[in-house]
DNA sequence: CTTGATGCAAAACGTTTGCAAGTTT
DNA sequence: AAACTTGCAAACGTTTTGCATCAAG
């Protein structure tokens, strides 16, 4: 299994961090969320499994982990940082109705626009990084009765 | 002119709000930016132009414009959130050097986005807007010994 | 004159910090 | 045992709020 707890740990202790309980919880957690949670979100989660945990080291371990490339800081029109299990390149739907952030793969787009970018340069301007977040609705089909 | 007070004024009234000197002060600055900036920086400057205006009234005035659609938000990996004078869909560049947010214009990048998705639709979600934020360096050409 | 905007100071909110006590390696 | 992590509560910086005063329509 992927996500296993060992799988976990070892992720934490390849980054050359301490594999600490809290860090487990938290990071173990992430992986298995297909939206991109807040600080507080995953507060409400971890305590669940590990009470007693408190949210400043919710904050101080989602701080190392993006320190150390495990996680993904991920910045919407709210108040609140999101979260991210995934480091790689991909896009995001926001979606307006529920504030949900959930990742949308699509390899073509993604060459569309790093091909794009291949013969295109910005005048003075070194390209890092290319970030592409649709908004919208996301429609919660029914079995029955589609409202759609 | 384009961003004179008179026109200010009129785009103020046009939204059913009142022109009042903070207002035209904060919006007309805001349209003399090539950047996008924050509350605080507005701040700073209007404050030079019209004494007394308050933080508060900085923030109160941008929400409004916010809400009726005269100036965008933009949020950045900071924990501060910037004014866009601009309203319209327009590609951002983020220098993560000076952490300034400048616009790109690239109509063609824009045409490529949208037919791609005419043709290709995200199951369930329906799409309300596309936005593209490059991240990167921008490089100031010396007249001399250029850099690049 | 009526309605809505301003300024102030206080509060709220998410997030960070310092430090003593507790865990991991 | 050494080094690091945790929890707590207090501090922080940005943004919001309540309310009396003031300005715009």
């Amino acid at each position: 299994m992927q996500n296993s707890i060992e799988h976990i740990k070892q992720s934490l202790q390849g980054a050359g961090i301490k594999a600490t309980l809290p860090r487990i919880g938290i990071y173990q957690l992430l992986s298995t969320f297909k939206h991109h949670p807040s600080a507080e979100e995953l507060y409400q989660k971890v305590s669940k499994k590990y009470p007693g945990v408190s949210l400043a080291t919710i904050y101080k371990t989602l701080e190392v982990l993006v320190q150390n490339k495990l996680v993904n800081k991920v910045v919407t029109d709210e108040d609140k940082v999101r979260y991210d299990f995934r480091t790689d390149q991909h896009i995001h739907l926001y979606c307006q109705k529920t504030n949900k952030i959930t990742d949308y793969e699509d390899p073509e787009l993604d060459d569309l626009i790093s091909n794009y970018f291949k013969s295109k340069s910005i005048p003075d301007f070194i390209i890092k990084q290319i970030q592409i977040n649709i908004q919208g609705e996301k429609q919660h089909i029914k079995t029955k009765k589609n409202k759609l």
